[in-house]
DNA sequence: GTGAAAGCGCTAACAT
DNA sequence: ATGTTAGCGCTTTCAC
């Protein structure tokens, strides 16, 4: 079966492949009854303009690029879905590429972007550097950044800035008087460790006093698990902070264990909220982060960069969050 | 900044433009001095071949396109990464599409995959049928649909057979002359639903029981969770299957409210086991369903029908899956 | 072993 | 308002 071509519906409606290339692309100068003609004979033969040759001709191929560091749909997923959604919107496609640590694959995967000539590419990875950026900033893609703030000629971000989350919720516990606070992580998410100690850290220092309750756990679960069993028959805290539901199940679990009762002898909220957190008993407190809009308005930036390119445009876009208080916190 | 072609190559190396793509495509035809010559000259320019042009000329642009479920994020992960990573290895590129419900958004997926001429399409898709895929098989576009035993000339699948697995673990049940047993599931997925129904009812005809404890629930959590509630006040079973980690939560949620004790009273096991199953109190026994390879397999299979087209491939591969008995079940 | 040229399917001046 | 034609960047016969 041969794929047909303008051509082929040029010969069926009698005109010259101009003609139908302006009839597909809505041009306005077309006659009524020959854009008729035309698309009967579209209609008729079942044409579908090929994406790959108007690519070549018009140097742009209407997709975009997503990287997303591997295995991390759990909270990518909305993520995803928002970008895709405002994507459908624009007609943009979508490329997706999954990143795991290192630096050569990261090269790989900025290579096959280059060679497909995609139209921008949006990043999700809360631990890249702008500097880390300039292997493809050479190529002149614009770029959209999601969870880091940063922003240049070619270069727009959106995201969450939880330094001033945790900052302002250590703020309101310190001026209780509770000041036996405890962050626990693992070392995952370097970046965002950061961004979390800092806002703690800051929000210590600002009463006068110094954060030292950093608590490194290991990075799976299970291990995590029976760190923290060990950790608490002799440790305690006011406030125990966790940027992972698992995390915080793990600090649940563990206190169980060891008889400390929640919410009062201990409280623990989780910065990243999941529907698992309520689920669990007693329900987790969490900041509802905005993942869908953080997609949602990442992809709509790019569509900006790409399509208003006088426009001044706002390219370092801040999203809020949402405290939900539950049972895990007084 | 002007895009760098093969014919800059081609005058920098002052060869032309064929022996540089011969360079390119690796051509054994190519004398070793020229080849670095060349070689050098890609170098020096940074030049990286067009996708799209190549895609153009091959009549083929080595990108599969791969549609999942929208907002199904939490069990399609797996099969996502699965798949980019076999993909990866052959050099192919994934365009994301995510699905809802309702037909004519379907038709339109159709339409721009057809359009971007895809060398294939991976379907996700537990509740599609073969006759949907007609849109698509007119075009002659090889599919590989996971979830969903069907086969073709150019269609395969991969899949788990849930509804022998519920089958065999209901019969270990009967066996065991425990015959109150109960499906609870919401109407979020019909196909689904009739497998675990057909299992479940096949092993009770079987053993020469009819099997009637069917309990619909809501779709969402909260719903479903007062729900059970008020159902848990009036019954009790000895065993409950259900379906995702969520809904197994809210069993044991509303069955502890209850004063139902689990295993004891009453046992509950998740088809779809997830790391939240082993992070609840008590911990839920499930399936461990092997999503990555699903995704993988998929990804192979369609390699398989690209390129070896002569050689007979098996276009219809089940894959198994593993039960973790956990403190849910005695 | 290498080059010349046609063609992949489409868009966008430029003509008419 | 419509047709002609020159690319877009690459692959691949067919000559040499």
């Amino acid at each position: 079966m041969k794929r047909i071509t303008i051509y082929d519906v040029a010969k069926e409606a009698d005109v010259s492949l101009a003609t139908v290339s302006r009839v597909i692309n809505g041009s306005e100068v077309v006659r009524e009854d020959t854009r008729v003609k035309v698309q009967e004979a579209i209609e008729k033969l079942g044409y579908k303009p090929n994406a790959i040759a108007q690519g070549l001709a018009l140097q742009k191929t209407t997709t975009i690029a997503l990287i997303v560091p591997e295995a991390s749909f759990f909270y990518t997923g909305q993520i995803i879905n928002g970008l895709i959604d405002v994507a459908k919107i624009y007609k943009y496609n979508i490329v997706l590429h999954t990143a795991t640590e290192g630096i050569i694959e990261m090269n790989d995967i900025i290579e096959t972007i280059i060679k497909s000539r995609v139209d921008g590419v949006v990043i999700f990875n809360d631990k890249l550097s702008k500097n880390e950026l300039n292997t493809l900033t050479r190529y002149q893609v614009p770029i959209v950044v999601i969870g880091n703030k940063m922003s240049d000629d070619t270069i727009g971000s959106v995201y969450v800035d939880y330094s001033k989350l945790v900052y302002d919720f250590t703020t309101k516990y310190l001026n209780k008087g509770i000041t036996d606070i405890a962050l626990v992580e693992d070392r995952k998410n370097p970046a965002m460790i950061k961004q979390l100690f800092d806002g703690i850290s800051r929000a210590f220092a600002d009463a006068g006093k110094s954060f030292d309750n950093y608590i490194e756990i290991p990075k799976d679960y299970r291990s995590s698990y029976l760190f923290l069993q060990e950790y608490f028959k002799s440790h305690k805290h006011e406030l125990v902070i966790t940027y992972r539901d698992s995390q915080a199940m793990a600090v649940l679990n563990t206190a169980a264990e060891n008889n400390i009762r929640i919410p009062e002898d201990m409280e623990v909220v989780c910065i990243l909220d999941s529907k698992y957190n309520a689920m669990a008993r007693p329900q987790i407190s969490g900041f509802k982060i905005p993942d869908y809009d953080l997609g949602a308005v990442a992809m709509r930036v790019m569509t900006k960069m790409l399509h208003d390119e006088d426009e001044v445009i706002d390219k370092e876009i801040e999203l809020s969050y949402i405290y939900s208080p539950r049972k895990s916190t007084k």
